[in-house]
DNA sequence: AACTATTTATAAGA
DNA sequence: TTCTTATAAATAGTT
């Protein structure tokens, strides 16, 4: 049977709605089962983030994901009372979802301050290497740069927050719409 | 010649500090090519942290990569000059750093509090399914979740910064010491 | 969901 | 560190 196997890696985001969530769901618990290995064989932390079109949100965490599952709880499906009740949740969570997301637009700015200092820092030379020299140790700088790191991811994933709540998603809490619509292309990127 | 390729996969860390670093440089490429195809493949976005044992940050998103490169610049090495000024940062890094500490702990607060909020939600019954089944369109709670699970893992980096300052790391600005030491040993999980 | 041909990742060695 | 190579693992297409 000439199936194929898998071919050569594709450069381009695979045809067809199906085969590219299969795919999805394949290549993601690989990536988490590769992370899983790289933290029980070399020792380390590790945290990985996937948003998938549907704003699904799927993480692997060396610890944290436990946190995350037991917020989520026994995961039941809503009984027809409680989507009730969810509609009138709707307008305060707009609102709640709102204020952070001005309150975080403050903290963008900050964040863009503290962007300056470092780059003030990395122009008196200090902080340049560690990124491309994983033996030296340049604590200090190295955890600055950390912080910046997840402020800014953090900033990201706000922002997406606030475009989803811009664009009007969701008119229906708990709406078991079963179809896996088409996905919007994204931005991808690889790493250094 | 009888090289083992890669025997079967390991379930404990490597032994031997080299060849454990070693395996992590070629996982850690793996992982980030790994998360880019699944970028480019199934068109979503990705971002992937590792938290090596020397306080080492490695990260690859889909965007925020190039910011945080262009945050380090040309990534030269510090001249002899800079290292004197730097040590004269020394302080006013550590001060910032402790500050920025406090204020994270008031947020680390406020987190709970959301916490405590979504775990109402979760009551009400709407929350409780997304995380099992991808296809459902439950936007408003997904990104509550999202926003919870990011100030989560913000607080941790933010913890384990205020840890490392605790325990007086970087004796030595732009010290370049060659030597990978042995690993401590972390807490691996698997995704669900 | 399971199978399988093929590609990809990687541990050990050089 | 980078390259090679034997072998294990991941996965695209198929059933």
């Amino acid at each position: 049977m000439m199936n194929m196997g898998c071919k050569k890696t594709q450069k381009k985001p695979m045809q067809g709605a199906n085969a590219r969530q299969v795919s999805f769901s394949k290549r993601r618990s690989g990536l988490f089962k590769k992370a899983g290995e790289l933290c029980t064989i070399c020792a380390v932390e590790t945290d990985d983030i996937i948003f998938s079109p549907g704003a699904k949100l799927f993480y692997s965490g060396h610890d944290s994901v436990e946190d995350v599952i037991i917020m989520l709880g026994h995961r039941g499906k809503p009984d027809a009372a409680t989507i009730l009740e969810a509609e009138a949740h709707q307008e305060r969570v707009l609102r709640d979802l709102e204020k952070q997301y001005s309150d975080l637009l403050e903290q963008l700015e900050a964040e863009k301050k503290r962007g300056e200092e470092l780059e003030q820092l990395k122009k008196e030379g200090q902080v340049s290497s560690w990124f491309v020299t994983p033996v030296e140790e340049l604590s200090y700088e190295e955890l600055k740069i950390q912080h910046a790191a997840m402020e800014k991811l953090r900033g990201k994933v706000l922002k997406t927050m606030a475009e989803r709540l811009a664009q009007g998603s969701a008119p229906s809490v708990a709406a078991n719409s079963g179809g896996a619509s088409d996905f919007p292309v994204s931005n991808p990127k690889a790493a250094p």
